[in-house]
DNA sequence: TGCATTACTTAGCCTTGCTAACTAATATCA
DNA sequence: TGATATTAGTTAGCAAGGCTAAGTAATGCA
């Protein structure tokens, strides 16, 4: 029996999950958002903060961390400087390394923007069933090694 | 026995997986994304066409569609209506209300940006196994569920 | 009839992407 | 070694797309 007599390797199933997926993944943030302005943060500067917990960064790795250009971190980074959330140190081997660590105050910021940020979502989750818990947690671990190239 | 010698109605659980979940969506985003300027329209015009896909709105339903407020869906209406991706009309018995429709090339341009937005995440959803697929599947249906309020 | 509400628009601000073009430091290799 | 290429970050300037405040026109209602 031939392949296309078989119907396709893979469906619009796919396809079609791919979207569902992007859509949901639009509307869910969408809400998250709206708490932002609440912190005094921005959400770029959560979301740079939340990559520098795991310890210093250069502005390298966390352009490519956040997924933008240079120019974005660059900025972004000389504004969380300027109002207190990151300090910034050169590298002793390599002078053109800038590295950027949270500061205390960088820290608190981060502490309520998460709260708000996850709060709307976290609603949301806890009126899920037992078993809706366990697939969306199953899911977001796949989700997460999709995402991991 | 009381609720508190069973521990806290829910743990911390919920709360980590909100947060997982913030974050995959930031980053799933943040990649589909990256592929809209090939179809010359922005995502916030892709994103209002597809909402438009099953039939005209008016603006304020157009508006609560996209959560975002009125200013900023009157502005992206003009812009659409400018370049083609959109037609407007008055509402007979309100004419308070203003009603727009996709256009052909509107439908077009909807036809590639999705399938240009969705590539992107369909290949790593093409890249699941089976289990993972059903998971992913599941998860989604729970999400949307989730998100209608 | 007159006041409140609703739907949308206009003006103007801010954040956060981007590219182009630059500087300074480091690495490479003829 | 010295010239050149590459790399890291910055600066300038643009565009998209959020927002609020304030305005207009139409409608609803007491």
């Amino acid at each position: 029996m031939p392949r296309s007599a078989r119907g396709p390797r893979t469906g619009p199933r796919e396809r079609e999950l791919a979207d569902r997926l992007h859509s949901a993944a639009i509307h869910l943030l969408r809400r998250a958002r709206r708490a932002d302005p609440l912190t005094g943060a921005t959400p770029a500067q959560l979301s740079a903060l939340s990559v520098l917990m795991s310890g210093p960064k250069t502005l390298g790795d966390l352009a490519a961390a956040e997924q933008v250009r240079a120019p974005t971190i660059s900025r972004l980074a000389a504004d969380m400087e300027r109002i207190g959330l990151i300090r910034r140190r050169g590298d002793a081997d390599d002078a053109r390394l800038v590295r950027v660590e949270m500061s205390a105050k960088g820290r608190r910021v981060l502490g309520k923007g998460r709260d708000l940020r996850i709060s709307d979502i976290e609603a949301r989750v806890r009126r899920l069933d037992p078993s809706e818990l366990d697939t969306l947690e199953r899911a977001v671990d796949v989700i997460e090694g999709m995402l991991r190239d």
